[in-house]
RNA sequence: GGCGAGGUAGCUCAGUCGGUCAGAGCAUGCGGCUCAUAUCCGCAGUGUCGGGGGUUCAAUUCCCUCCCUCGCUACCA
């Protein structure tokens, strides 16, 4: 028997769930069920990442313990396989004992082979940039700016000798073609190892600095760093290295990421099983972004509730099936109501419901309801059964490589060349012209393949494939459906059993309210991203308030409104405007400021801002900045701050 | 700026190792059926396959170049 362990990411608890986690969890679960049904034995995995610093802080300004706020999250997280009908096998949180334990084993491990070392964290640091250069950066040992030798400065950290696997990386990557996939990431992967030499891990972070983490077996002094300790979460789960799951199910792992975690489990992630001993995992299959479009509610709570309220209205089944059935995989898609509601009619209802809802009609008006018997098969009964073999075909190969979209595109040919046989062969009029045993053929081969379909929906569908083989009179039965021998096996279904009378799964839907007028006005921010499966790691606004301060810490701020003179774009980074601020000084200062993305030169000049004016200078990609000018901003804009009315340049802001 | 991915019918996308490859679904228009969830079936489209140049008997498919979009990365104090 064939083994198959799925895993999503495990969530970082910094944030709720949304749309993308639902996605990765929809994925994971119906490849899970897909590969039951396939006859394998199928292991899903999800949990929480939780330790790290933002989680620390995150927890200070909620006034709780690090591990009373990630109790809290992770709970959320765990509601949500539920929720969208996913049954993962198990829920690990890096907070758990034995995750602790099996971080620390390997790293003690890692680290007497030599692949972990003590060593130096920067390198040469130019105070004139302020920041580290590489060797390789220097021309001559000097500064490539200032022409002038930098300094060594040095803060001790643990590495993990990841350059030392980058041969076999890339070589592994290319002898397996399934090992990242689909194949653009493959490339991004291979180009990124081959562009040059890998840099070793920094997998420590001092306890002076951070405290919440999983301290290192061999310097109690120091914790580690969250991917090293995050990625493990899927051998550590398995009870890694003795435990009767791990030598099942390693290493026979399929992971699950969107494309933000790319890098940490292709590159970072094979070379830490290598050098721990461990054969790399058999696939990493990464998906796109779901974007979604920008309305009122994105501000105040995000994408939380989508999940949540598209399933309460719409149904688990129809919105996994919309999720599955619209992103192309490996490919951003686009989530909007109207699209979803547009699916579910075109497909579900017009295609698929009713085509069920007609056939069991018909099989009670002209059978009484029981599953009539075949007769002799006509040329049009056996085009329709190969073109259901290739249809149901088209769906496993896609399906078993994550193209779920182009899987379930295949299927719906055999849904609509069912309604295309009934059309053709007119049961009506057979029945008309008392051609029953022709009659009761058609039927047959009809609900027949209807059983065929529903039995293919269970891992995109889960509730309604079981509804819709209940209604056929064929209760689902894990144990007797063999997918493999599907698109050939004929004649499951039983003559004589009684099917439902009718049928309204899959129900025609409306747009709940018109069109929000928002969505006219702005196409440019129609489209937002939403960040699937956050990561550990990326800066973030902080959760919650800051630590308070006190008056006088304030008062050592200088904030003065001053008039913008002139601004243009840095000669040197995109980002970067050049900008000249009367102050009421001698001369306009000038400030660097990062809002090249969303103001243009012409937007400042002559407007008054407010300037933080005791900054101290700094030059930022060589040109000199004296201060910075404050902008308000949320999710979705960014606003010069300003007065309210005019205020003489050089005016304090108090 | 560097690296990567992409620009194909109104929309979402498929496809071409160069020659019935110009496609599917949705949306639109017209016609048909009545078993059915105002559903289903048939027919009809429209496209300079991002612009320009090159190689070739032949390019949407190969090469060069330009434009645009997206992602990663650097500068965002």
């Amino acid at each position: 028997m064939n083994r198959f362990f799925v895993t999503t990411p495990i969530f970082y608890v910094n944030a709720k769930p949304h749309l993308g986690h639902a996605f990765t969890t929809i994925l994971a679960d119906a490849q899970s069920r897909f590969h039951t049904l396939m006859g394998d034995e199928s292991y899903f995995l999800t949990g929480t990442d939780e330790h790290g610093d933002k989680i620390a802080k995150a927890s200070e300004a909620a006034g709780q313990s690090p591990k009373e706020y990630a109790d809290q999250i992770s709970g959320l997280f765990r509601d949500l396989a539920p929720v969208v009908g996913a049954k993962p096998n198990q829920f690990i949180r890096t907070t758990d004992p034995d995750h602790i334990k099996t971080v620390q084993k390997v790293l003690q491990k890692v680290y007497e082979s030599g692949d972990i070392y003590f060593g130096e964290y920067g390198g040469h640091y130019c105070f004139g940039c302020e920041r580290f250069y590489t060797e390789k950066e220097l021309v001559d040992g000097m500064c490539p700016d200032h022409k002038t030798k930098p300094e060594y400065i040095a803060e001790k950290n643990y590495f993990f000798r990841m350059s030392k696997y980058q041969g076999w990386l890339i070589d592994h990557i290319n002898e397996h073609p399934e090992f990242i996939r689909p194949a653009r990431y493959r490339n991004e992967v291979l180009s990124l190892l081959e562009s040059g030499a890998l840099e070793d891990l920094c997998i420590s972070r001092p306890k002076s600095r951070l405290t919440w983490g999983i301290e290192l077996p061999f310097d109690p002094d120091f914790v580690c760093y969250v991917w090293f300790d995050a990625l493990l979460n899927y051998v550590s789960a398995l009870n890694y290295p003795r435990g009767d799951k791990f030598k099942k199910f390693w290493p026979a792992a399929n992971h699950i990421v969107a494309k933000d975690i790319l890098k940490p489990h292709a590159v970072f992630w094979p070379t830490m099983l290598k050098a721990a001993g461990l054969q790399p995992y058999q696939s990493l299959n990464v998906h796109g972004y779901w974007l979604v479009r920008d309305t009122k509610m994105s501000k105040s709570l995000g994408n939380v509730v989508e999940p949540k309220r598209m399933v309460d209205t719409y149904g688990a089944s129809a919105f996994r099936y919309f999720l599955l059935r619209e992103m192309a995989f490996g490919s951003d898609a686009s989530f909007t109501e109207e699209a979803l509601v547009g699916r579910l009619n075109a497909d579900l209802a017009n295609d698929l419901g009713n085509l069920f809802n007609r056939a069991l009609a018909m099989t009670h008006k002209y059978f009484d309801g029981k599953v009539p018997s075949p007769a002799e098969e006509f040329q049009e009964d056996a085009e329709l059964k190969h073109l259901g073999l290739e249809a149901m075909q088209g769906f496993q190969e896609n399906f078993a490589e994550f193209r779920t979209a182009r899987g379930l595109e295949s299927l719906w040919e055999l849904v609509r060349a069912l309604n295309k046989y009934i059309d053709q062969t007119a049961p009506w009029t057979l029945y008309k012209n008392k051609q029953m045993a022709r009659l009761g053929t058609v039927m047959y081969v009809v609900l027949e393949h209807m059983r065929k379909v529903a039995v293919h929906l269970w891992p995109v569908m889960p509730e309604a494939s079981v509804k819709m083989l209940e209604q056929l009179g064929m209760p689902f039965d894990l144990d007797k459906i063999v997918l493999p021998k599907e698109p050939e096996v004929w004649g499951v279904l039983e003559s004589g059993v009684a099917v439902a009378a009718t049928s309204n799964l899959f129900p025609r839907v409306e747009l709940p309210e018109p069109t929000p007028p928002a969505a006219k006005e702005a196409p440019a921010l129609e489209a937002k991203k939403s960040k699937a499966d956050k990561a550990p790691k990326e800066p973030q606004a902080p959760a919650g308030p800051l630590e308070n301060i006190e008056f006088t810490d304030f008062q050592k701020l200088d904030l003065r409104v001053g008039t913008v003179v002139s601004a243009e774009k840095h000669p040197d980074a995109d980002k970067l405007l050049v900008v000249k601020v009367a102050l009421g000084e001698a001369e306009p200062r000038q400030v660097v400021a990062g809002l090249a993305d969303r103001f243009s030169p012409e937007d400042l000049v002559g407007k008054q801002v407010v300037v933080v004016a005791n900054l101290a200078p700094r030059k930022l990609r060589g040109v000199q900045s004296q201060g910075m000018i404050l902008v308000a901003k949320d999710a979705e804009v960014t606003r010069l701050l300003t007065a309210a009315g005019a205020v003489d340049d050089g005016g304090k802001v108090a």
